[in-house]
DNA sequence: GATGAATGAGCTTTCATTCAT
DNA sequence: AATGAATGAAAGCTCATTCAT
């Protein structure tokens, strides 16, 4: 019933002036998305706005769900690579250092283009497979897990999976939720200190007590 | 530039036969938006799916934002019937048993309609001034920040706006996580211990410590 | 790779209005098919001959090649309606009256709509299975098939399946070509004699001569 | 109205490689054609099918029509070919080797490249003035015309003009039929005859009778 | 009130054709 | 000569919405 969806990119735009217009679209792309909200967007305006007839267009994406994945993998891209880096930087820190990076690289890549991602987030359907996001978070649960990995007799968690999903959870909503309903919260210099703090207290012995933490009682 | 939109039902239907054909529509629409998502979702698909006539549908709803808003509405009101009636419950309990119950009441809301919430969540264009799930979580943090405020002394933060800010957050952050991504981890016990631990042990003051927890080093 | 189409009518307009508006559209989609060939022809164009909105159009036919079929049913009953009627009529009569009356009512079949026929017949792809003219060849062979059974002893013929197929196939393709060719024969009254003598010598016993026609030496 | 078309070619294309090309894109053309029919069949589909650029292509061809109008050109000619050669075989022949002759060829161009024919004949609307086929059956007719003109006084026919008409478009509608729609019987050998015996009936002296034939009776 | 036929703006997409390189 | 990126008119079709019955 529903109708199959090809997100792939139509050619491999090699020849100079051709990747300039697939940028030229892209761009384009998300300003109208971010303009217009992902139902009003169309592409007769994005190619408008990209100054290139629609024809153009259709030679290099299929259809609208493709330019939207497209500007999704390069936004996300982005996102990503900033993450990598600082993960490779902190591998040897302390852990409440480590979550303070974290913490930092995230609202950074929140920062990248907040308002774009908020349209991602909150108004593009499922792509492909995987929603927006779920690919950054994914790989970033990832980098934690294996940080915990390392440090983890600096912890008083057993379940490393877990507790990697929920600090990348955590730290990735509290930061989300902040440059999209609270921006000024992020001026605020505690606000990273208070972010840390839950992710480093949920990770870390407690002072003046075994590694292992005791169970809540239920 | 956006076209005004009307979101306001058009008629009370107080009569208990326009009473039941609201509610009929409604159920209609939540299903076509689970079933088709957002973009799919047509008034003529959720008429035929109501088994009432186009025509008695715009009878109610002015129009296709107002059907989705009234969908929005009756299903944050009730998931924010759960969580006030478990907030006032909580009052009087201790911080480690009130985040417990903040975390099973909110894996609780999330589980009145998962698939229609995943489409709320996901594809749904903000409606009128909000987005969905702000008002939920407007009114939990007010709810919370209430009862910190009460429970001001077995606390180490400063900031009760923050502080709520931060432990709804979290803890919804985690609840939808779980529910749309790992719907397993559930059915995990420990689940809603380790949430309720990142929650508690950010807010409670730690064993031996005096109330002001000291800030943490940069 | 070809897209799948859709070829049944969209819904059994049963009221007077509707049916009223679907041969208005039938209507029309002869009209432009004959005025501008199938390729120039367009749902727009239909639409807009047969004073309909464009929107009314797809509301009964899902697209251009079901408004084409339903045209080439239109047109094919009627063409058949006269053959049937002859046939029935010509069941008693003596081969060469009944060669004639073939010819006659071929001649009369395409007649009705010459213009129409000249288009569906070199223009337009086959639909669904069939293509134009070959359910009615089909049909008029069957017709002619029950002849021939009952008229059997007057026939030099053995196999009355491909006498019947020769026949019609004869009949369709003179009259065709008249019609669509030299148009100036129809008025001639030999043209009739012509045609009708191709098939009664092809079919009759020669005079003088046993049943069984001889095999022509190879 | 009708948009003016240009149907030669653009240049004579006399160099060889240029000749090559010239056939590589009619090849090409004719592939299409079959595979997608008319209607898909687009310019750039071929170009991309012949291995040429979609500029190339336009260097020899001033549109889509003239390109079909040389398959079509191609195609009649090597159809003619065949039946000019037996035309000139069996100008001595008598009247009934003859006639089998001409089904023989005709079966024979018919088989040249059936499924290309199917589309000619079926779906591509006339180019310039004249539908595909008409070439040649009037070629035919007129090579046929000649014939009878020779051997008239083995005929029972007087209008020598409608007696060519008549044999050519049977024994073409015939084996069109047969390679389209059963294509079974060009294996059975008494198609053949069948087929000559329609035609050699139709236009020879029965035995015993006088050259003229008795106007067969209203 | 209820119905559903009708509307038409506007969307996605194709494709013959041009033209700068 | 060859290339292929670019063009844009125009096609097919959807769907929110209206309104006569």
């Amino acid at each position: 019933m529903a109708k199959k969806l090809n997100v792939t990119p139509r050619k491999q735009a090699l020849q100079s002036r051709s990747r300039e217009t697939v940028d030229v679209i892209l761009e384009a792309t998300a300003r109208i998305l971010v303009k217009e909200g992902y139902d009003r967007t169309s592409t007769n305006k994005i190619a408008q706005a990209a100054g290139v007839s629609i024809g153009s267009l259709y030679q290099y994406f299929p259809n609208k769900e493709a330019l939207v994945a497209a500007v999704i993998t390069k936004h996300t891209d982005a996102m990503m690579e900033l993450i990598r880096s600082t993960a490779l930087r902190v591998a040897q820190l302390p852990l409440e250092a480590s979550a303070r990076e974290l913490v930092r690289v995230m609202i950074e890549a929140h920062g990248i283009a907040p308002k774009l991602h908020r349209v991602l987030t909150e108004q593009t359907p499922r792509v492909g497979k995987t929603a927006y996001m779920e690919k950054v978070d994914d790989e970033a649960i990832r980098l934690v897990r294996a940080y915990l990995e390392i440090h983890r007799d600096e912890l008083c968690v057993d379940d490393l999976d877990l507790a990697a999903f929920i600090a990348v959870t955590t730290v990735e909503a509290l930061t989300h939720a902040a440059v999209l309903r609270q921006p000024d919260l992020l001026a605020q210099p505690h606000f990273v200190d208070e972010v840390t703090s839950v992710v480093f207290r949920y990770l870390s012995v407690p002072d003046g007590k075994s590694r292992k933490r005791t169970r809540l009682s239920a």
